[in-house]
DNA sequence: CCTACCGATCGGTAGG
DNA sequence: CCTACCGATCGGTAGG
């Protein structure tokens, strides 16, 4: 009797929920160690799950490598793509996704700045499916960058003769160079040069009457 | 009497030439493993010499990483910084230092791209002296573009009212930008996106005729 | 999810 | 520079 009661519990949800709560930390602690340097066992200390515990949900490091880079990218969605789709199209959606990363980065939800930053400079040499699947989260990201840029210029917010692949580029290395500047000294005054370096390239004003924060 | 002859060997230039053939290939093995990553015991191998070998010339694993990173510190003065520095004050100096960056990703010298992008990124959540050694050299990068652009603004090679230090800011995310694309994609042609994205910012034409490659 | 293991490798040491 | 070690940790497995 007790052991169908038991039965109810959802396992496989609360099963979920534990996968869930590992990968959460296994993107945390990759921020600082690295994709390759995230260990099973340091995985489980700071779980409090037993090491053939956490080893159990993935069967691999590999796949537990792969499942961090998804569930990283499910998080840079909601925190810097999300509120940028919720804009106006166009030079709206291209200054708030570059302001998104920003917060993002100033919040500090990670420890080590930002996930794939660091990805994609660590495995860019270590070929491999986990390498795939971080370049084509990357690739994503820079086609949404050159999107917003692509109907901005349609709808005449950008001059007409801008190279929006080169546009694209130099916003893609103002936002690694912030991510790398602002982790190595911790200083967030670099994020407001940052909106004010973007604000410069798009010739926008800095309009700090409508700054949320 | 023999044992005269080998004395006048210089044991101590030996070491010093052994010590920096195993620097060389730390420089290498740390751009694709990483700073952290980089293990005694695959430095033996890829030496030849012997595990306890390698450590007597080091004497611990950080003083290992900080030497490697002196290394890379030189390498990179010789392969970006010095043909630069050869140029004409100004923007020549400017232009000079971002196209050797370029070049010395296309060369290939090591696997995993630019040692020093790879390394800040890595070692900017890690508190210690190995952090702060990289520190230093990415200031001294940085500082080194800031005085080429304030030269080239001086000499009226840049508009009166340029900003140095947003300048210098995105010339520096472009660099990082390209090592992050190149190592990602191995695709060469990022190299002349670069090349033109920098010669927009610094409204200067693309001298074909002029170039080497 | 657990305990209890496996062989390999880690940084580091002893002694030469 | 070497061989031969040390305890700790690695990814992974057996068996439950």
């Amino acid at each position: 009797m007790a052991s169908e009661i038991e039965r109810v519990r959802h396992p496989r949800a609360d099963g979920l929920r534990t996968r869930n709560a590992i990968l959460l930390e296994a993107v945390s602690l990759a921020t600082v160690d690295g994709l390759e340097g995230l260990s099973i066992g340091s995985l489980a200390k700071a779980t409090g799950i037993s090491k053939s515990g956490v080893y159990a949900h993935f069967g691999s490091k590999e796949e537990l490598q792969l499942a961090t880079v998804d569930v990283a990218g499910r998080i840079f969605e909601r925190e810097v793509i999300a509120p940028a789709l919720s804009c106006a199209p166009g030079l709206d959606q291209l200054l708030t996704v570059c302001d998104s990363f920003f917060e993002y980065l100033r919040r500090q939800i990670f420890p080590g700045g930002c996930f794939f930053a660091g990805a994609v400079l660590e495995m860019g040499s270590r070929p491999g499916p986990v390498k795939e699947r971080v370049a084509e989260f990357q690739r994503l990201f820079i086609e949404l960058l050159r999107q917003f840029a692509e109907t901005a210029k349609q709808l005449g917010q950008l001059p007409s003769d801008e190279d929006v692949a080169m546009l694209t580029f130099e916003l893609n290395g103002i936002i690694l160079a912030t991510d790398a500047n602002f982790v190595m000294n911790n200083d967030p005054t670099i994020l407001q040069v940052a909106r004010r370096v973007v604000r410069r390239r798009l010739s926008v004003g800095d309009i700090r009457a409508t700054d949320l924060l």
